[in-house]
DNA sequence: CTCCGATGTATACGGTGTTAACATATGGGG
DNA sequence: CCCCATATGTTAACACCGTATACATCGGAG
């Protein structure tokens, strides 16, 4: 299986895919570009047909990818964490290291967070082996994890897991967009770190039992 | 000034925005193609260019369009409102109308609310009279008005308004993207509602002092 | 070795954004 | 009242895109 440089590429998918990616990194979702992925991979732009259904197709597939690489995103930030022996705590942190890594990402590759999320993302690919990071785990699914482990450790009562992904989601995915696409974008980055630790207790009060919690600190 | 139907259109430029903004209603943003908003002003492609840079001008007039649509509905929803004499109570009352509004705009209309807030508006924007609706304010002042309001009511400690208008729509936005565009689109609307009381009662909590005052009602 | 399926090519079509040159209606100044 | 400058629309063309069809070639299975 030498690399043969002749017109059979090898894997020509994965070109493409990366070629959309690379597009999709500067340019966002719109950039994508079926001719342009095939030129770069040094191949007619029909070529791609013999991969994708259509152009459409191409793009989920770099949508997949980039989602992939928020699951890496968020795997990050959870591996830096250093635990404390205390499951209730450390589970809190896991679940914020979910929230910081997504909006951590989002600001740093905002063309990427934008075409991971776009408008064709249903739950049918909610545990895509493509859409997954190292751990296996999609974004979404390293959410509920992180749910589930707060009512394992005894941080969440059960009763309030119900729906709590959603009410998660909502809060640091609307940050993440106002931060790119928003008012926010323009502000201090300063004001978005502020922000983004404020959503986040915004959401963990919401979630968890001790509305005291939050001190007049 | 009769309406003359020769070639001398009248008002183009409106008509244009107008057939750009039932192309979106249908379709979002990737719908409003410049061409077919056009041909439907019974006019040639090449006489929008008289009155739009380009199409992104184009799609940024009906883009205004439909953001102006959402604060009609946000004060649809307030209007709705009964006064009940407790000015807290009110203010509280009408802060939760503009969540309601807006979530209730984006499941309504989703097309047109993922054209009103695209990639592009930014902060420059935020008081553009194309952007308001019947007060002359646009969905984002509608939110700081109805923040400021809390504040002199007494109902929120001043020292939590900075950047409260940023939480809030992180919240609320965040749960309209999921609803129309995320996992949740598939799911049972009743659930849904669920979730969008329980979103804005999140971002209260986290806004205001009381926890307790969130009525069921 | 031969043949056949998988993969890439050549070419063409319609649609889109955009531009340049041209035409006409409109309204204000002589 | 006429005339012409300007605003507004038309015509025709260009480059690009997604996509389909017919053809060419590689590479392995029999």
């Amino acid at each position: 299986m030498s690399t043969r440089e002749s017109y059979r590429h090898g894997d020509l998918r994965r070109a493409l895919v990366k070629a959309g990616t690379a597009l999709a990194r500067k340019g966002g979702p719109a950039a994508v570009v079926l001719r342009e992925a095939t030129r770069r991979a040094g191949v007619t732009a029909a070529a791609a047909y013999r991969h994708f259904a259509d152009h459409q197709a191409l793009l989920e597939a770099v949508c997949a990818s980039a989602q992939a690489l928020v699951a890496i995103a968020i795997e990050r930030e959870q591996a830096e964490l250093t635990a404390t022996g205390d499951p209730r705590e450390d589970a809190i942190a896991r679940f914020r290291a979910v929230g910081q890594g997504y909006i951590r990402f989002a600001r740093a590759e905002p063309n990427l967070f934008r075409t991971a999320f776009l408008p064709s993302q249903d739950l049918h690919g909610i545990d895509d082996p493509a859409r997954a990071g190292r751990t296996g785990k999609t974004p979404f699914r390293l959410l509920t994890s992180a749910l589930d482990d707060l009512v394992v450790s005894g941080a969440m009562p059960p009763q309030r897991r119900t729906g709590a992904e959603f009410l998660a989601w909502s809060g640091v995915h609307g940050l993440a967009t106002l931060a790119i696409d928003g008012p926010l974008r323009a502000l201090d980055p300063k004001l978005t770190d502020m922000l983004t630790e404020r959503v986040i207790d915004m959401v963990q009060e919401g979630l968890l039992i001790t509305p005291q919690a939050k001190g007049t600190s």
